[in-house]
RNA sequence: GUGAUUGUAGCUCAGCUGGUUAGAGCGCCGGAUUGUGGUUCCGGAGGUCGCGGGUUCGAACCCCGUCUUUCACCCCA
């Protein structure tokens, strides 16, 4: 049995799991400043719970567990031998892996609604699957870290997650752009170009304006089978350039394209104020494809790294109501543990760790030393200060070399000399310098690491 | 899901148009050095050439399948 990892899955080293919680700790503080709590939901969870809430590419990137026992009992000729994989899905799997945090949440907050003081705000930070093509960036099993508010409409949610976002990347280190758009004001001009109906096909198009320019977005409105009136109209629009001014005249005729202009102005004026290192843009382009979202959507993407994007969200103003639970709306932004991860590295704004510099390891001469070394240790380990024995008497070489491949600070030596002595000599490994020191000389060195 | 791409020692990689017992550097283990490492020198271990088929007198090398890597598309964190 060779030893290897499935398809998109890592490992982390101590020192890489050291940097996620860097991370993480930092995103907790904020949330917790903001007054969100903690919560956790199981890492799979019915798979009519999942499916059918993040249009047909996400249905389609679900991990789906296999049903125990012998399921093929529950699976009639027929259905068999029409090779349906849709059809044959829910009578071969009944579970499946969480794409997100989100809808498990709008689970979570509809199954609890009576325990719940709404506006619910609430943080997690858990991994979510997806039976994606790995790529750079992008795995199978990743980590989301989430906030959301359950129970409010109002805007100073989007508001306070504008401002959550730029304060956690702030110290993070990490320089970013908030892209922001309203589905209603896409859900306007699709409205007034009279294609309401392919609405999820032109938010696609719309979507790609950035990567395939204005001829590329009206080619792939035309692959949608748009009609050419409203290709040509938002041909023109285009040229001309989509500010929230233009957009103003465009939609005057539209309730809900004002509504989301109404929206988005207040979104924009009040987070604007106060953001510490973020640009916050309005941008008509930005899209989503996850289906629940129908008001304010958020993207971040970091400055000065190729990488997707970091954190994304939205406003879902209807998602609990699958779960029977009406007029309940609800907003969240997500971070991309992974993808941030990946951009400090590159920009190298990791703090230098040095998680084990404060530590000492005794080294190990032979069996009646050990036993003198094993009480310093002991004694060390009962004062809170980072102790080991080295517990073989190998070569001091190999002790060292130990030592140096843990990040260990300090290498203490209790040899046949030091076997009564108060004082014992203790090697700082980074610099070579070697001084003589008594328990208390130990601990405050070390502390001082 | 579509189209490419990668896979040789623990790691990074050589290996000419298919031709004997597949190599290097680093790392590892042992020794020079039985109480002070990271230098140097000497010696050693370690490989079903991703896996399974096929072509051939002969395959790490060619063909097919499969898994894995990376990338673009799709989508997304």
């Amino acid at each position: 049995m060779k030893p290897s990892l499935a398809k998109g899955t890592r490992d982390f080293s101590a020192a890489e799991v050291q940097k996620r919680q860097f991370i993480m700790n930092i995103l907790r503080e904020q949330f917790e400043l903001r007054g969100y709590d903690p919560i956790e939901t199981p890492s799979f969870e019915n798979i009519e719970t999942l499916t059918g809430k993040y249009g047909e590419e996400g249905d389609r990137l679900i991990f789906k567990i296999l049903r125990s026992g012998d399921f093929t009992s529950k699976i009639d000729e027929r259905l068999w031998a029409e090779k349906n994989p849709k059809a044959l899905t829910s009578k071969v799997a009944d579970k499946a892996l969480r794409y997100d945090l989100t809808v498990p949440f709008a689970r979570y907050v509809v199954q609890h609604q009576n325990e719940l003081a709404f506006p619910f705000k609430r943080y997690q930070m858990q991994p979510v699957w997806r039976a994606d093509r790995p790529q750079k960036g992008r795995f199978r099993e990743f980590y989301q870290c989430d906030a959301d508010v359950v129970g409010s409409d109002s805007l100073w949610q989007e508001v306070e997650l504008i401002q959550l976002y730029d304060a956690s990347f702030t110290n993070l280190g990490l320089s970013t752009t908030i892209k922001v758009n309203n589905r209603k004001i896409l859900a306007g001009m699709a409205e007034v170009l009279g294609i309401s109906d392919a609405f999820v096909a032109f938010t696609v198009a719309i979507d790609k304006l950035d990567k395939v320019g204005v001829e590329g977005v009206l080619k792939e409105m035309r692959a949608q089978e748009l009609p050419e009136s409203a290709v040509i109209t938002f041909g023109q629009w285009l040229e001309e350039g989509l500010t929230l001014e233009r957009l103003t005249q465009l939609l005057a005729e539209s309730s809900e394209g004002n509504l989301g202009l109404d929206e988005m102005n207040f979104v924009l004026n009040q987070a604007k104020m106060g953001l510490k290192s973020s640009e916050l843009v309005f941008d008509f382009t930005l899209a989503r494809g996850l289906n629940y979202y129908t008001g304010t959507i958020f993207e971040v993407a970091a400055n000065g790294v190729s990488m997707g994007s970091i954190g994304g969200g939205g406003r879902y103003a209807d998602l609990t109501s699958i779960f029977g639970m009406k007029n309940t709306s609800g907003v969240g932004i997500s971070f991309g543990l992974d993808r941030i991860y990946l951009c400090l590295e590159e920009l190298n704004l990791f703090p230098a760790t040095t998680a084990n510099a404060a530590a000492v390891l005794f080294a190990n001469f032979g069996a009646v030393e050990s036993v003198v070394a094993y009480q310093w240790v002991a004694k060390l380990v009962a004062s809170g200060i980072r102790a080991e024995l080295y517990p073989d008497a190998s070569k001091l070489k190999k002790q060292f070399d130990f030592a140096d491949k843990k990040g260990i600070g300090y290498l203490a030596l209790v040899g046949t000399n030091e076997l009564t002595a108060s004082e014992i000599p203790v090697k700082n490994l980074a610099t070579g310098e070697q001084t003589t020191l008594d328990f208390e000389g130990i601990c405050s060195l070390v502390k001082g690491a």
